[in-house]
DNA sequence: AACTATTTATAAGA
DNA sequence: TTCTTATAAATAGTT
């Protein structure tokens, strides 16, 4: 259409080229203008010449991002999950990262302990040991605080069966001597003789215990 | 263009306005191939009809996204920013609760205790005093044990004391005698007189000590 | 950028 | 829908 037919190839003349480019551009919109309003269609029309200068058309009263996702919805095709695609492993690998936080907590909170693997088992193992050490620590002080007072009384014991023994043997003794005492008092009695007590010392260590 | 001029306006007779939609959308689309290939110009044009069936253009060499990104580029329009907005939304939601939990878990290692709250700190004081009260458990255990030695030491420490007073007893018994018995048996050398014992049984009580 | 000869697009009718 | 065709519109080449 023009003064004559041209051959739709490439315009090799920059001049011609960016001249037919600026005509059939604005053609091309009030083309796109026409159909949106004589047959009430949705038209999005973006065009990037040589100078990269945009032009655009999008049917008024309509969003381009509208366009775009019903587009998306009747292609299949995935415009910007590329880029959705970064966020969307951002999220997951910090999912994935509170969850394991969340293993943890469980864990030192002593549930789920069957979940717990071998090396995180040694880890706790590790936690428990050490409280049940200052356990022993606390017992070990105990005991030895009761074994000197043991001690003391077991010295104490010592001693007093030393004594039980002397007891023993002074009973046996005393026994003996009763008899000769009686044998005495009689003899006195009978030959009507007074008898005497004389007081002898202690011995040094029995004297302590009265 | 036509056998009559029209006006730009809705055609309200449905056919004649599918009609017209499918004509001019086809010329829109070999206009669009035309500006493409002559002015080597990139072009992307999307259209939707009443029968919402999409019919697309773009130039071929030429992705749907790079246009957009371009578009993106030079307009400063944010296209589909509003869906990264949601992304970006979960990620702060789901780091913010990440750092809570991290937080937790230097707590229940004892870390970072100054900058608990009072009610954090009622929380992990009682676990530390149930911890306590098990080590109390162990401490009493032990005590009651010896406890119970003790006690048996005990007992036998006061029988055995008593056995000591017994013995004392007898020593000052045991003295007085002595001196009775040298007064006897210097009574019997001096009137030579033959002196014998007589063995008694001993106390029952004294006798198992033997 | 304006002009215009010519091509192209398309409205209406079949 | 498609074909036809008269005619409107677009535009290539010129000024």
């Amino acid at each position: 259409m023009g003064r004559g037919k041209i051959e739709i190839k490439r315009i090799e003349n920059t001049n011609n080229r960016q001249v037919t480019y600026s005509k059939r551009r604005n053609g091309l919109i009030k083309k796109a203008k026409e159909i949106s309003v004589l047959c009430n269609a949705k038209v999005s029309l973006i065009i990037f010449g040589g100078s990269k200068k945009m032009h655009e058309y999008c049917t008024p009263s309509t969003k381009l991002t509208d366009i775009l996702d019903e587009y998306h919805r009747q292609c299949g095709k995935r415009l910007w999950d590329a880029k959705h695609e970064n966020l969307n492993g951002e999220i997951d690998r910090i999912k994935k990262e509170n969850d394991n936080l969340q293993i943890k907590l469980r864990h030192l909170n002593g549930q789920d302990i069957n979940s717990l693997n071998h090396k995180e088992l040694i880890v706790l193992d590790d936690v428990l040991e050490n409280g049940l050490a200052f356990v022993r620590d606390q017992k070990m002080e105990v005991i030895n605080t009761h074994r000197r007072n043991h001690k003391m009384l077991e010295e104490e014991n010592k001693e007093l069966n030393y004594y039980a023994q002397i007891l023993s043997f002074y009973n046996v003794l005393f026994s003996l001597l009763l008899g000769n005492l009686q044998q005495l008092q009689d003899y006195k009695s009978h030959h009507h003789m007074p008898f005497t007590f004389r007081v002898q010392p202690l011995q040094p260590n029995l004297q302590e215990r009265i």
